[in-house]
DNA sequence: CCAGACGTTGTT
DNA sequence: GTCTGG
DNA sequence: CCAGACGTTGTT
DNA sequence: GTCTGG
């Protein structure tokens, strides 16, 4: 699955990345620190795109509530406990279809962690984090959805999970969904159908670097570019 | 029909 | 809002 | 994901 | 043990 992630780019590198012009990136996303420790509840940066006063899709670099609070919550504590939605089964969940339908998203990333839990041993056992990048330091693009609650608008999102394949497996069963970046137009498209949205869902995994850090990372409270040194 | 849930992960 | 369970 | 709290009343 | 908060 994935619920700890890094990203601490540049904004100037995000925005090229991205593709994103400087008048389409909010005052939030300009002030939001680095972070090699992004944990649930907290902000986070987002690529969506969506029709301005013109009726022009803009693509838009701004923040977000990490935890979906789906349209209809009446306590938006409920976002906690969604901050993962199955790449499998989204489109059926009346939590995420929706927004899966018209409020797909990007959460870029420069690595993300994963705890390993050894078979067979004792459940106090502490499990083992492990980083997971991209070998030559490019961006991870995560697949997100986001969703608009209550009477202030307040923005979250959730990162699609598919299960995870091949030397990744070994230390845990899911992953976060990352797109290529041929796929982020047509992901982000808000008037994108459901079959090319399936088509999407159902991309591998780029081949990655994985290695295990120290423990420090379990800590949401922890928060340095030590946190991704080799353990 | 209305009431109540609506999620993922992992563990047993 | 929309689906499932009773 | 992991860490940390987990409760009420009343008094200062 | 289980829930909430980050």
């Amino acid at each position: 699955m994935c619920g700890r992630y890094a990203d601490f780019r540049t904004l100037q590198d995000l925005a090229d990345a991205f593709v994103i012009t400087p008048e389409n990136i909010d005052a939030e996303a300009r002030g939001l620190p680095a972070s090699w420790n992004s944990a649930p509840t907290q902000r986070v940066r987002m690529v969506a795109e969506r029709a301005d006063d013109q009726g022009e899709i803009r693509r838009l670099l701004a923040t977000a509530r990490w935890g979906l609070v789906p349209s209809w919550a009446k306590d938006p504590a409920v976002g906690s406990r969604m901050i993962n939605a199955r790449s499998e089964t989204a489109a059926t969940k009346p939590s995420f279809a929706s927004a899966l339908a018209r409020r797909r998203c990007l959460l870029p990333a420069d690595a993300y962690y994963e705890w390993q839990r050894t078979p067979g041993s004792a459940a106090r056992t502490p499990r083992v984090p492990f980083a997971i990048r991209r070998a030559g330091g490019e961006v991870f693009a995560f697949a997100g959805l986001y969703e608009v609650w209550g009477p202030e608008d307040l923005v979250t999102v959730t990162i699609l999970t598919a299960a995870a394949s091949g030397e990744l497996a070994a230390v845990h069963d899911r992953r976060p969904l990352v797109l290529p970046p041929s796929a982020w137009d047509r992901w982000l498209d808000p008037a994108g159908g459901a079959q090319e949205v399936a088509d999407l869902l159902a991309m591998p995994a780029p081949p990655c670097e994985i290695y295990e850090v120290g423990s420090q990372v379990n800590s949401p409270r922890e928060n340095s570019a030590g946190l991704l040194d080799p353990a």
